[in-house]
DNA sequence: TTCTCTAGGTTCGATAGCGTACGGACACGG
DNA sequence: CCGTGTCCGTACGCTATCGAACCTAGAGAA
């Protein structure tokens, strides 16, 4: 897959980023480093420290864990409206789980450092900070509950439309076992859901990828933990 | 059921309060006032403003998630480890979730002013709280993956040992009804499964009680998620 | 073009947990 | 002491999902 060209790309396309005024932005804008993330890339492993939090704007990476018998399930999804490495500044600095990128794209970095120095120094970044941590803990608590309460159908539309709101394109270029690692079941589970969502026209998928074709349709297949997350995410990061 | 003795609670018997020096907490202490937590009573429901923020000493309270179609499931417990209404600081001020006490005791609370004044003021505090919140991360992100992949008697023996760590006296006040509204499964399957973990020795019940008699035993038919919960629990807030 | 690998389709039996229903027993209040 | 309500035991069929195995076909490489 290619991915979205460099010259295209603006820390004002992360939400976080985004939100700050020019003048709250200003002091980041040194220390941020684009760089391109792709398909595969561990951003940080179990119990290891990590040394950047990234802030995408076109990749999508995936918090989760991996079981000690090998199963792994997502905890929550990381695209543009978010960041990846919150334990800096919450100052766990390594957690259980793993960052793992799915959606090849463009992310930029911020050091240790900088990020502990500007988390402490600007107000603004503090709390949008601070309201991203709440929104990440309403998606994880979500997952939560969409695991052990809703069918693999209404979890992949659930995932799927989470998914749409942070691409432009429409088209997922992922293959079915990469999305039943994600939701934690097996690949068949995940070939049963998606053929019933094609065969009543929300969805199409080939070989490696999968687009949304009914948006409407896809939200009442799904259960209603989209819309407690999306609502969220709107009321508190202002998306 | 009687709860402990007003006269011998203390702010220090919370874990986020007693970490702070004598120094730090002095300025809390003015505002904290001590108050009794009973079952059944709501710290918050979905969406409405929360006035306070609750430091457990000897209650535990339930963060759960109640479905549209009625199912519930917890999201995490909070003992005296943590605090209820995180919300408060992170600045969205509510969620989609609500707060239920499920072990009547006692809890300091702060009102949402003063916990803000004291967030911003009070570093070490900051610290404990920032350092709480990824705790919680982890309790959410591990009931997520619970809920996925262990089954039913796991899942009992993990949510058994973490109240366990709460309390001091090895018995629980509850029904299996209660426990089964937690995992958000069918109350037959906590009878199923607490008789299994009776007929091996690790509980015993009767009618509204559980205690754990062998801790070990317990350990071993839980999945790794308890583990994985108290060891970040110990790292992050020094327990 | 052909080869080869990987993604996806299909099937089978096994099983954990659900929904429903009902019976028995303990505990507390009158 | 008895009655009543709450809590727990048990049972039955049902369904979603699992686990394993095997097959087919697309897509990229040689």
């Amino acid at each position: 897959m290619v991915v979205a060209a460099e010259k295209a790309q603006h820390p004002s396309l992360n939400y976080l980023l985004g939100a700050l005024s020019a003048a709250d932005r200003e002091p980041l804008l040194a220390h941020l480093e684009l760089v391109p993330l792709r398909l595969g890339d561990m951003l940080y492993e179990p119990n290891t420290q990590l040394q950047y939090a990234y802030f995408p704007t076109s990749a999508i990476v995936s918090l989760h864990y991996i079981t000690a018998s090998g199963a792994s399930s997502e905890i929550s999804g990381v695209g543009n409206e978010g960041m990846v490495g919150i334990t800096l500044f919450t100052g766990g600095n390594t957690t259980p789980s793993s960052a793992m990128v799915h959606t090849s794209g463009y992310a930029y970095r911020l050091g240790r450092a900088q990020l502990k120095t500007e988390f402490n120094r600007n107000e603004k970044f503090q709390q949008m900070l601070l309201r991203y941590i709440q929104a990440l803990i309403t998606q994880v608590s979500q997952t939560a509950v969409c695991n052990r309460h809703h069918s693999v159908e209404q979890q992949l539309s659930r995932w799927l439309l989470l998914m749409l709101d942070r691409i432009t394109s429409g088209e997922f270029v992922l293959t079915q076992e990469l999305v039943a690692n994600m939701l934690g079941v097996r690949r068949e589970s995940v070939t049963a859901a998606a053929a019933s969502l094609q065969s009543i026209g929300c969805i199409s998928y080939r070989r490696g990828h999968m687009s949304v074709i009914n948006r409407k349709g896809l939200e009442q297949s799904s259960c209603e933990c989209y819309a407690v997350v999306r609502k969220e995410m709107q009321r508190l990061l202002g998306g």
